[in-house]
DNA sequence: CTCAATTTGTTCGTATGTATG
DNA sequence: ACATACATACGAACAAATTGA
């Protein structure tokens, strides 16, 4: 392959790491099948015109990783299990939010019964007149993947205290009699996680992560929750279903046979 | 503030990117009201326990983005028009998607008419006969935001070749009369910026991205179109409206009022 | 007006890590 | 492995702007 891929150091990411995040990119899109050789270090040398240590450099992160194995006089190849994460999939529904807290075991981090009120957004509805401020760090299989600040009606949280301190919130919340849910708006960004965020969720500091703000309303438009929660980046799948387009929501009704306009 | 946030260099971000990061949360975090002053460098420097000349790279780098103000003699301010990012609002709707669309320009990148056949996973239906790949940089007022990767079945783009050099793909597609459009599927993952990329969406390398995958079925169950767009990590911001929750989504019925078990 | 305290801006020398050839 | 170049990070000192006593 004659290819050259261009890589500059403009000062802040490392070559080597660059590169890793270009072959790994490359092999989770798969660009090689599970099992098959990739190109040479030579080849990568002179694609990215760097020296062999920093693409081995860059190897050797990746074989850490578990995605390449690289033997000495064969070459590199792509790992065998590569391909299936156990992603936390996320639907545009109850239930999808619902079976993701339904796995996971909350580690509480801290309580304050008088925090700051939070701040809500034109349309978001009216403050309860006190909240609850939890923070805890949700975990699956041991391994965290989301930390949760939770400003919570204090009315509603004094309903079942028991309940808040032991279950996800979102869970004991949507099934409380009493308190009936008329809306809820997720939004979701992308962020980085800063040091403190890193060393909980255990990634890198600066990796890409995910941050959710869930506003609940009840019927009568106050925010009985208002939380933010910051997922691992690397573990959310968004899975967004779109039924067949009706003519409503098309830009402008099509004009049937007249539309191959001249361009 | 007595406060020590330990940030470590373990070989990767330099410490005043991770600083910088940590501010920037913050600072969109709201924790000072805009155009208040922020902490002074010696106290950053004492809760990172780095050096001065450190902390003032990364209030550089902020005031470069514009989210700081840094003042000689009377110390560093919030910027007063922070809080408003030019946000592609992605919602899960026809309406919301084709709305993006409908703002951007599609600079060409090439054009491939045979093609590797796209990968579907088990559920995404049967592949077309033949396909062409089309390549293209989507921008917003000059800025890009999104690179395109769009296999598009052949016998879809015969219908009408130039509409499809001109316009957004998805939203000829969807307006074209013949084309039944069945079912569409849009996953999305949290990726990171290799160095290709970081050059056509003019973001840094390894900076975090959004990668969206779309497969659109037609009403025999054909993929006429499978996507793979990557966008600027920090343009997305998905708004999911979630109505109030029904009976049926619950994990199980809820027991009226014997719930309150000890625990 | 002057002075001192506070705070950002700048520079020097040195040490370490990254990348090249 | 070695010599070279550059970015990162530290600590310390000094300069310049602002504020209030």
């Amino acid at each position: 392959m004659g290819l050259v891929t261009k890589i500059a150091r403009l000062g802040s990411v490392p070559l080597y790491l660059q590169i890793a995040t270009t072959l790994r990119r490359r092999l989770e899109a798969g660009r090689w099948v599970a099992g098959s050789k990739i190109s040479t270090i030579e080849e990568l040398q002179s694609e990215f015109k760097v020296a062999r240590v920093t693409v081995r450099q860059a190897l050797e992160l990746l074989e850490r990783e578990g995605l390449l194995r690289c033997q000495q006089g064969k070459g590199t190849f792509v790992s065998e299990n590569l391909g299936e994460r156990r992603w936390l999939k996320v639907a545009p529904t109850w239930r999808s939010q619902l079976d993701i807290l339904k796995e996971a075991a909350a580690s509480f981090v801290s309580r304050d019964m008088a925090p700051p009120r939070p701040r809500l957004g034109p349309d978001e509805g009216k403050p309860a007149a006190a909240y609850v401020l939890l923070r805890s760090v949700e975990s699956r299989d041991g391994e965290p993947f989301g930390i949760v600040h939770l400003h919570l009606a204090k009315h509603v949280y004094a309903r079942d205290r028991s309940a808040f301190r032991n279950r996800p919130a979102l869970a004991v919340l949507v099934e409380m009699p009493g308190v009936a849910i008329a809306r809820a708006r997720q939004t979701l960004v992308i962020g980085r996680a800063d040091a403190e965020t890193a060393r909980l969720l255990h990634i890198a500091p600066d990796a890409p992560t995910a941050e959710a703000r869930w506003v609940i309303l009840d019927k009568a438009g106050v925010a009985v929750c208002v939380a933010a929660i910051t997922y691992r980046g690397d573990l959310i799948k968004l899975e967004i279903d779109l039924p067949a387009p009706s003519g409503r929501e098309l830009p402008r009704p099509r004009q049937a046979s007249r539309r191959s306009r001249a361009q």
